[in-house]
DNA sequence: CTGAAAGCGCTTACAG
DNA sequence: CTGAAAGCGCTTACAG
């Protein structure tokens, strides 16, 4: 009968053909150990997932839950809650944090381990090269959902959305409506999820035969502003667009102010789709046709990815892109007739008829 | 230089008059010990803040925040997200959860204690009397956000806002511009804050000499859905209103949807006011006049209270309304003409000219 | 039911 | 930079 305890530091001793004291040094991140030993000590130590003692599990308390955190850039929105829920629906305890409240003084990833947190998802974000280094080193695995501006090296986890896919149906939805003046309002311009939507309307409109019109592509912040303002502008164009696709659901909203306080009506003088669809676009006046993005399942395929990492098993699939789909509500419909005869087409609307 | 160490099972011993191995088996729940012994011991440790090695302060980590749940109902709201970000504006770490997630297995607050926990903030709900019990004897306090249904026990540390206020200055508005049939649709008929802001709204009608009409008080959930269905049937009332108040701003956007779906225009045809002022209220088309609450702040000072309790001091008060206000947007306007000559207030209209 | 004693897993001052 | 050795805080099998 094989009895395999844990590992303690005489296991990894022997492996490692030390001393055991030179093990607990390594540990205890003394100075006195060569780097060439603290390396190969600090490999066996995971090897053998060794843990200290008096937190028995990983990170996980007697008869508790593990412990992870989920930190957001900004609390901020109610796509927050959408993926919190997510999160939360799984078996473990989620600390929830954003990044907006920490204090400068000491870097986010730091103290984790001894908090007690088995792993962390990081959303709309990405991890600083010394936060990716204190986690590693910690052993704290980490899923990043929404990863911000730079695409994470293929070992890396992360869960997203299809935002290409997403940005040409819904640009499909407006060119088959007969739009031809169709505006895209993008987030920050870094964010990967936001060129990829902006992408995937510039291939819908290629494909139509529509030429891109760089005018008519504009930059928010994925905040309700963001899409006033950035409409306030597009009316102001010589031929302005007679449908925008809003890059989010927020960005919709404010675009529909900037309809309303101009004397516009959605759908009949302004087509406008959002990307998101958060619980309140069912609600708003019209309802909001938007790209469905699962941010629910987002949350819970994170936290289960996070888990099977934490259990020192390998996930399915280390980047995961769950699928959109397009919702018609009322804010779209055919364009207003004037618009077929914008200077911009006139040629090619006459070609047709 | 008293060098004050933490305790350890020999300090305890001693204090104890018994042996430290006795000691430890308290500490273990072994069996072999006497209840007199047992009983003694158990209180020493509390009095000598005993806690185990590896997990160094109580509910607090080496060099980490303190940790405390904060416990939703259900987590379907923007609403949410604003508590949310009060509560871990403050030094703690939050562990969020909803109870509706809890799988009906054990009591919510069981192992809170041994999980590491120094408090919790309960929002929108109200514990059972077993849940009450297993904090007290676990020595964790809380706070209770909103306290549902029945009127706590005055030691119990709740944090709420002027809900009765905030009922009262809506109908006011109302009155003000003019309105006469005017309805409200509370929330579940149980919560507490829903009856406070009917009651206000009572208060306003009576004082302005208006008669309270019961067929104009309607019952929702504080969800979209709620304020829709009420809505729907307000309006077939014979002599329907021409205002409402929402009672919550996600009832206000079911209120505008019914409105747009039987062709009302707001607010030209139906006045309607919110309460709570999501972030989103100024962002629908119209912006919607509410009542704000504020959501953020009431997070923090909860926080705040619980910390104070947690270091075993006594907050200011155990019971706190946070002011509401109304925030008037474009949601609400003077009555249209014809509803002055409804055939309820026709003689009081006659009187008037 | 209690405690002396052996033992475990870890840390650290110190010798080399 | 390494490890033998002393020591710390705890647990537990066992004798009484």
């Amino acid at each position: 009968m094989t009895k395999d305890r844990r590992p303690t530091l005489e296991t990894v001793a022997a492996a490692a053909g030390v001393s055991l004291a030179t093990v607990s040094k390594v540990l205890n991140d003394r100075a006195d150990v060569s780097a060439a030993t603290r390396a190969r000590v600090q490999r066996l130590l995971v090897q053998h997932k060794y843990v200290p003692p008096g937190r028995p599990m990983v990170g996980r308390f007697a008869g508790g839950r593990r412990l992870i955190d989920l930190v957001f850039t900004a609390l901020d929105s109610p796509y927050s809650v959408e993926i919190l829920r997510g999160v939360t629906s799984g078996p473990m305890d989620v600390v929830v944090s954003s990044m907006s409240d920490r204090s400068g003084s000491r870097p986010w990833s730091s103290g984790l381990a001894s908090a007690g947190r088995s792993g962390a998802i990081i959303v709309a974000s990405e991890l600083t090269p010394l936060d990716q280094r204190l986690l590693d080193h910690a052993h704290i695995p980490y899923v990043l959902i929404d990863p911000a501006a730079k695409l994470p090296e293929p070992d890396v986890a992360t869960v997203g959305a299809t935002n290409w896919a997403g940005g040409l149906s819904a640009a499909r939805h407006l060119l088959g409506l007969g739009h031809r003046r169709i505006a895209v309002i993008g987030g920050p311009v870094a964010m990967l999820c936001s060129r990829a939507r902006i992408d995937g309307y510039r291939a819908a409109l290629e494909s139509a035969g529509v030429k891109v019109d760089p005018a008519l592509i504009a930059t928010g912040n994925f905040h309700h502003i963001g899409g006033y303002q950035a409409a306030r502008g597009l009316f102001e164009l010589p031929d302005p667009p007679t449908a925008i696709f809003a890059g989010s659901d927020e960005q919709a909203f404010g675009v529909a102010e900037a309809a309303r306080v101009t004397g516009r009506r959605i759908p009949e003088d302004l087509s406008v789709v959002g990307f998101d669809d958060l619980p309140i676009s069912r609600w708003v006046s019209p309802p909001l046709t938007t790209v469905r993005q699962p941010l629910a399942e987002m949350g819970r395929t994170a936290a289960e990815m996070l888990l099977t990492m934490i259990d020192g098993r390998e996930p399915h699939g280390r980047q995961v892109e769950l699928a959109t789909e397009l919702i018609v509500r009322s804010s779209t419909a055919p364009p207003p007739l004037p618009a077929m005869e914008s200077p911009g087409h006139a040629t090619l609307a006459r070609g047709l008829h």
